[in-house]
DNA sequence: GAAAAATTAGTACATTTGTTCTAAAATAAT
DNA sequence: ATTATTTTAGAACAAATGTACTAATTTTTC
């Protein structure tokens, strides 16, 4: 592992653990027992080393996601799937979630960038979504506009589920990893054509 | 409107326009052509002003919450409502929700009086929507832990579709009021008995 | 093995920030 | 009216922060 790897993750350890307002340069330089100058020669700036980190992120997300779309045919335990894998890089990344809108109003790249995987990742499921409904796996009573509502909610429950967590429940990893993935199920079952038959035997 | 009120306005506007990072004291006081020293003197500390923001968000979200609990029978055209006012409320002292876990991790204080509102938050509407049930407005099909998956998830997006809005669309606030609304509204939808009768015309 | 390039440590500097201190001015109490 | 109290302005201070600079050391290239 280099340097700049060390760097940022160091710097994601402190980040996720203790925010980004109290953790500097010279934080991450003394935890790695590292001169601040030398940290800045491999990171001119401090928001380089959050992009960075934003860009490996997201990255990571890609990757999910392309993975989704290979697939044939998307059933409803290939989503919760990838809800519970994507957990694992929100949480890996979690001063991201923890403290976006604060990053986003720093780092303006990172917003607009987040704007447009929101579009795409938004078509993306609405075309699933279509998909789950002429299978016969999702009902068919509700008012069309009812999906891409069901996209936006699971969206800020993806990104946030989180923050509720930190300001909530405060469960650990562990604990968090159960509890979202239950969360995730239960926003689909009230849209199931037949919840007993298409859910979970699991929970 | 004395002083100290005037330095809290002040504080809310820039904190909600500029974020808790950037804006000092300074800022505030400058804000409003008075010396840091004068400041200092109607609030020790920094932190001091976050939280009599807080309490006076808190204090207003309670008023809501008492009139609700006031009323007889609750219908869902009064939860619509409730999800209205409360906007208005997220809405006004909005720095607060988008940097929330900043301001809890920042302020321990605040995270114990959130948990513990929450926590009471979620039996009152755990039994509102037990009443709903019994009165044969929501859907009885479902596993009853369906209910307090429910309460989660209004919680998460309540507290932050607008962060989401910040994230994504940027609704100015008239735009915002309607499609937070309409966000609530479709949450509801899935879980009605019969979603066109019970269901509101306006949407 | 010498020259060039890279990495690193350490220091330095200007700015900002939270807060304190002092004294002046305004206001209230008697 | 004079005294006491509250409020205000302005300066001052120590600590922290982002980043630049310099020189030494290590690594790579030839």
């Amino acid at each position: 592992m280099d340097t700049k790897d060390r760097i940022l993750e160091a710097a994601l350890e402190l980040y996720n653990t203790q925010g980004i307002r109290t953790i500097t340069t010279r934080h991450i330089a003394a935890h790695l027992n590292m001169s601040p100058g030398n940290l800045h020669y491999h990171f001119k700036h401090t928001d380089d080393i959050i992009r960075a980190l934003y860009a490996r992120l997201a990255g990571a997300f890609d990757l999910e996601l392309i993975q989704l779309q290979q697939s044939a045919t998307v059933t409803m335990n290939a989503i919760l799937d990838l809800s519970a894998r994507s957990f694992q890089l929100v949480y890996r990344y979690r001063f991201i979630f923890l403290h976006f809108v604060e990053i986003v109003w720093r780092i303006p790249g990172i917003g607009k960038d987040y704007q447009v995987l929101t579009r795409r990742r938004t078509r993306e499921f609405t075309r699933i979504f279509q998909r789950l409904i002429e299978n016969g796996i999702f009902r068919t009573d509700l008012p069309p506009s009812i999906w891409p509502a069901l996209v936006k909610q699971l969206f800020i429950v993806a990104d946030f589920w989180l923050s509720n967590n930190e300001l909530t429940d405060r469960l650990n990893e562990k604990k968090a990893v159960a509890a979202y993935q239950k969360t995730f199920y239960m926003m689909f079952l009230p849209f199931l054509a037949e919840p007993e038959k298409n859910g979970r035997a699991s929970f």
